[in-house]
DNA sequence: CGTAAACATCAAATCACGTTGATGCGCTGC
DNA sequence: GCAGCGCATCAACGTGATTTGATGTTTACG
């Protein structure tokens, strides 16, 4: 498992697309399947077109997103290998096995 | 599933809170176990001591870590809970449903 | 062609976030 | 009690991210 420094910092660059307000929102929409910009645009209340683009941009060069063209209309859709890779990282934490700080009290730790 | 606002706002504070260079590295390191913040201290190599404090603020506020004192040092840990929480937003995508854009070509989208 | 819709891009202004260095606080050992 | 360690807090500062408004590009339609 070669948690190379490139890969590292693919996923620190995918964790940060996902946490910002609008992007995070946008996400929540895609769960549920293919939008085109339009769509998003009325879900989000009318955010500005400019900035909602700006934002997808944001998610594509992460990987977290896709596009596709149709005619005069641009569809957006989750990567689900990406959103894995991320649900990977949150899960590589094994605790619970009688975990306890490496020295105890009188000891110090440095 | 009630997707309250106060969930959703307390989901995106922990996704900023693990999207940031230092946190991102402290959480890594945190995955094998319980630290001290002078242990953090050395692992992420020298960084000064203000700065890492004002990270595991961060990640504590938003309930990605919890702190224990012993004595004089602080250990820090993950809260599992919190991870899983997280793992489970990511995976809320649920596709592969013979999922086509909802208007075809000649409809169009809005 | 000419126009309009759907998006993308860009530059300038604004704003949020992290860094730094100083200072404060709780605990321990002398 | 006093000094020192481990860590938290604070204010000033700098940098990078986001917003906004204008302009550019591609596609469709008459």
């Amino acid at each position: 498992m070669p948690d190379s420094a490139l890969e590292a910092d693919a996923l620190l660059q995918r964790f940060q697309a996902v946490a910002e307000e609008t992007r995070f929102r946008v996400v929540q929409i895609l769960a549920s399947g293919e939008r085109c910009v339009c769509d998003l645009q009325a879900d989000l209340g009318g955010a500005a077109q400019s900035r909602l683009s700006f934002h997808l941009k944001k998610l594509k060069d992460a990987g977290v997103v896709c596009d596709r063209r149709d005619g005069r209309w641009v569809y957006y859709s989750l990567v689900p290998e990406t959103l894995e890779e991320m649900r990977a990282f949150l899960g590589e934490v094994k605790p619970r096995e009688g975990w306890l700080p490496v020295m105890r009290s009188d000891e110090g730790c440095c």
